[in-house]
DNA sequence: ATAATTTACGTAAATACTTACATAATATAT
DNA sequence: ATATATTATGTAAGTATTTACGTAAATTAT
């Protein structure tokens, strides 16, 4: 309890910063209802914008303030209401709007200059009294989120935290039921199981273990959720076949692991490469694939089965 | 053009944080919805409370999690839509609501315990790589805005700037007709202008100068907005009189400065004490006097006016 | 030169809240 | 004991934005 309390204090950060935020919001905004100043604080951006540019399109100041496109339509859309802004057809591209401040536009804008130096004359105060400046903390924070977000950083840690949970252990005969039911799986899903596929999946030990193949388990969270055979085609070659995950467990690192651990037996026999047969719409399974190394190769070998396939081999050496 | 730009820097302060929030949420929920977990960021801070503390009032978690209590309401609404609370009659109050998390609702939210762990991690890594404590910072901008917040701060800046601007000048027969129709203004729209008044106003070098008075005007951006009179009562007592400020130019401290204007006068005279003579719908003007100092003397003076008014004393000793 | 892609803008709807107001139940003051 | 104030909740509507999607014009590729 104690801990989980501690956690909430972190996780409550994008709360609070957006509570901050709307705070000093407000505070502007009742500085100018109070002062009676026509003028809404989400405008001074892009007044500030047409005050030094002149003029701009609708997506010019969409980059330059931050807004989103639509965004911007509907505030602008506000300040033309309020005869702040007039909009004319762009003449070189016609898609664009060329918008400028009215005159009334730019006389309010320099009204307000003298609040505005005040409510930023409050905002070093306030820097001075919390003892940092909040402005350089945003950009410092701004450009560590650039390098890597939130989530990029979290899902990096959620993946190794699901690959190691994921035990992979090899073939003994009281698995062969996993090897047949996991496969037969995503076989119906995608196409059917053929007669070539039920002659392996029947007999692994005489297919695949006694011709000095492996095949591989996952367990996670106490089930057996994967398997994938290393077939030896020869001295210097492994098959990589029936890669299966089932559906529910998808998604959390066991296909990966079980890639591996195929790889990891061909180097440990000193093969050359590891070839896999896939089909193109596998797409998670090529994914996979590709992301470990495995490259296309054109004209390999036919086609094992009847469902059209195509091969990838990963170099050992 | 320069100093401006630099100025929006600050200025921009409560969009970068707002922004910068809402990234965070953003990925939050990305992770959730990438992990296949069904469940929403903002239902975190209720859920925690609810863990914690096993039951609560729809008042109870809005002031728990910040939120105001329609959105607790709304937030609360869409986790029993997702069966995560359940929700019964208080017992000893009939307005509350005692609501509970539900079987479900506990274990999704120990399910998704690893992940929040990862996020807190993520923070940690972040705050590290930014160089800030970002909830301590958060902290310290909360506390100081709560000792005086942006809208305080930024206000009296702008009082102290307006009460500069305004130039409190003495009486001289060409600003005779100011004197009247300055105070014709407030009599017509409130009450009606009296012969006592008009007494006074048609007169006030023989009523009011001549007699050991004075009569102030007030200049704000080159025009004359306002009046105030000291009429001495006798070798120990003025009264303050006539105050007058015109309705466009009102709430610039210009009344301020005209009552101070008259109480420096009596002062410097060696008076004792400053009356006035004011009526209960003057509200704003009464707001000043007693911002002031001034204090409601009960059976003073009897009314000098048709209309219903009451007095007001400030000691000056 | 034509097709495909990208850009600029617009619109509708959704989201995550807030404000403002209403009402019933309870607590407090006279 | 009764009027008055406060509290707890609810509801409707507003606000400031985003997402999602559509279309026309311009640019790029073939």
């Amino acid at each position: 309890m104690e801990n989980r309390l501690k956690e909430l204090r972190e996780l409550a950060v994008s709360h609070r910063l957006k509570r901050l935020s709307e705070n000093l919001i407000n505070d502007m905004k009742r500085l100018y209802k109070e002062l009676k100043i026509d003028y809404e604080p989400r405008w001074f951006a892009i007044s500030h914008f047409l005050i030094e540019n002149k003029s701009a399109s609708i997506n010019e100041l969409s980059k330059a303030t931050g807004y989103t496109h639509p965004a911007v339509i509907q505030i602008v859309e506000q300040m033309i209401k309020n005869k702040l802004i007039e909009t004319s057809k762009s003449i070189n591209d016609k898609r664009k709007r060329k918008l400028v401040l009215s005159l009334k536009g730019t006389e309010i804008f320099n009204s307000i200059h003298p609040i505005i130096s005040d409510i930023e004359e409050s905002i070093k105060e306030i820097n001075k009294e919390a003892g940092y400046d909040i402005l350089n903390i945003i950009e410092s924070f701004e450009n560590t989120l650039k390098e890597k977000s939130l989530y990029e950083r979290t899902i990096l840690k959620v993946k190794k935290r699901q690959f190691d949970a994921v035990e992979v252990f090899r073939y003994s005969p009281s698995y062969k039921e996993y090897f047949i039911n996991l496969n037969s799986e995503w076989l119906q899903k995608y196409f059917e199981v053929e007669k070539v596929d039920l002659k392996i999946l029947s007999n692994p030990e005489t297919e695949i273990i006694d011709k000095g193949g492996e095949i591989f388990f996952a367990r996670y969270e106490n089930e057996i959720v994967g398997t994938c055979a290393a077939i030896k085609l020869d001295n210097e070659n492994f098959e990589l076949a029936k890669l299966g995950v089932t559906e529910k467990a998808q998604g959390k690192q066991i296909g990966r692991k079980l890639v591996l651990a195929v790889i990891g037996f061909a180097y440990a026999r000193g093969a050359k490469a590891v070839v896999l047969e896939t089909a193109k719409n596998l797409i998670k399974a090529i994914n996979l694939y590709e992301s470990l190394g495995f490259k296309y190769i054109p004209d390999f070998h036919k086609s094992t089965y009847k469902r059209p396939t195509f091969w990838m081999k990963l170099d050992l050496r």
